[in-house]
DNA sequence: CCGTCCCGCCAAAAA
DNA sequence: TTTTTGGCGGGACGG
């Protein structure tokens, strides 16, 4: 109960958004042999409150990378879920809006769907009872309205908005607009709308970070808005070269062979010619500064420079540079305005997260690992004072350490 | 000043 | 009841 201070000092709340927790929720579930995920440990071992991991988990639900299957249990999907998620979502969306009065924005959704029909993978070894089936529920949930709202479905009206139509950037406003277009209630128009938006953002983060969505600005305006980088009908974009975060795992630092790390969101089809390179994008808006020295010479800045086009091009640098290199971090930030850094010590293995926790501080050029590692460290230390805890319930001593003083500012 | 969006209170569902 | 889930929005952060 005593727990208090937390308010660190190099503090950045880029370090705790919705979209790095769920690379890091990914680079710890991705991969072989995972079949299911606990809430609880994930918390701790993510080091975030329990209400954070239902976000991610809601949105990953709906996007066919986990499966509830108990109370704190779900199930591990994968990425491969994607493909079948977005397929139904797709069917589901035209079937909506064929029932739909022409010219209007999408408003109700006479909803009565619940998926569930997604129950073909290979599982349930001996099913001993699987005890409520869902059967479809005919019933009007008029109880349920709560469920309207839920984080999981705003993401799938979110993304069937993207799946139906032509265009691939919807603006901000557009789409809160759209999913605010709730089931009945034709009355309001006065709706305090600007509410709802956080749960966009919250959304956008996390499917940024897995790379389906890309957060942009609109051509003519400086409007935010979204585009969607998923592999929806359009054949042709062979331009859609997108950046996969290769989240790294934490005790996988060496990242030793396993091109299984590779994960794709795209799918299914053998041969997809979809090509994507993959990096560790980590935050989002992997914005590496335009530098004042940018412009310079360039006559037409006329477009020719998206931020996914340098990012891209970062991520090929960083292949290229640590071809062979043994550690696999995404994009480093091309070292070279690094003034010159602390050279601490470069040779530090991470090895021991004990020193490393201890030593670490020096601000890494790269913004993104360094929010990484120290979500790392943060995890580590929350183990670690639970640790001691229950030593010290054990043991009752007193311990008047000194080993482990939290380093004032 | 304003766009983002983290944090966590606290109320609905589940045990 | 207690515990698990998660709406919801105040207000902190960052530009």
């Amino acid at each position: 109960m005593a727990e208090s201070g937390t308010v660190h000092y190099g503090y950045s709340r880029k370090q705790k958004s919705l979209g790095l927790l769920c690379t890091n929720f990914l680079g710890m579930y991705d991969r072989e042999g995972i079949v299911t995920v606990g809430l609880d440990e994930t918390a701790s071992q993510l080091g975030v409150e329990r209400r954070r991991i239902y976000d991610i988990v809601n949105i990953l639900e709906s996007i066919g990378v986990l499966a509830r299957k108990a109370k704190n249990q779900y199930s591990w999907i994968g990425f491969k879920g994607i493909p079948q998620a977005l397929k139904d979502l797709k069917e589901e969306a035209l079937k909506e809006n064929s029932s739909n009065p022409s010219t209007d924005v999408a408003t109700e959704v006479l909803d009565n769907e619940e998926e569930e029909k997604t129950f073909n993978l290979s599982d349930n070894p001996n099913a001993s009872f699987s005890t409520s089936s869902v059967l479809s529920v005919k019933s009007k949930n008029v109880t349920d309205q709560r469920r309207e709202k839920s984080l999981g479905q705003l993401t799938q009206k979110f993304i069937k908005l993207f799946l139906v139509s032509d265009v691939d950037t919807n603006s901000l406003d557009d789409a809160s607009r759209i999913l605010l277009g709730d089931i009945n209630d034709p009355s309001h128009v006065r709706d305090h709308s600007a509410a709802k938006v956080r749960r966009l953002y919250d959304i956008a983060n996390v499917l940024s970070s897995m790379n389906l969505l890309e957060k942009t600005h609109q051509s003519q305006n400086r409007k935010p808005a979204f585009r969607w980088l998923g592999f929806n009908g359009k054949p042709d974009n062979s331009k859609d070269v997108a950046v996969l975060a290769k989240p790294l795992s934490p005790n996988q630092f060496r990242s030793d062979r396993s091109s299984s790390g590779a994960v794709c969101a795209t799918p299914l089809s053998p041969k997809n010619p979809i090509k994507r390179t993959f990096g560790t994008d980590i935050t989002n808006n992997a914005e590496m500064k335009k530098n004042k020295v940018a412009s310079l010479v360039d006559g037409n800045r006329k477009k020719m420079k998206t931020e996914r086009d340098e990012l891209t091009e970062c991520n090929h640098t960083a292949h290229k540079q640590l071809g062979s290199k043994n550690y696999v971090f995404g994009p480093f930030e091309p070292a070279k305005v690094i003034k010159q850094e602390e050279s601490k010590d470069e040779g530090m293995r991470y090895q021991d997260w004990e020193n490393f926790a201890a030593d670490f501080q020096p601000r890494y050029q790269n913004q993104a690992l360094g929010d990484l590692f120290e979500h790392y460290v943060e995890a580590w230390k929350t183990w670690y004072n639970k640790a001691t805890q229950e030593c010290d319930d054990n043991k009752q001593q007193h311990q008047p350490r000194n080993s482990t003083g939290d380093q004032p500012p």
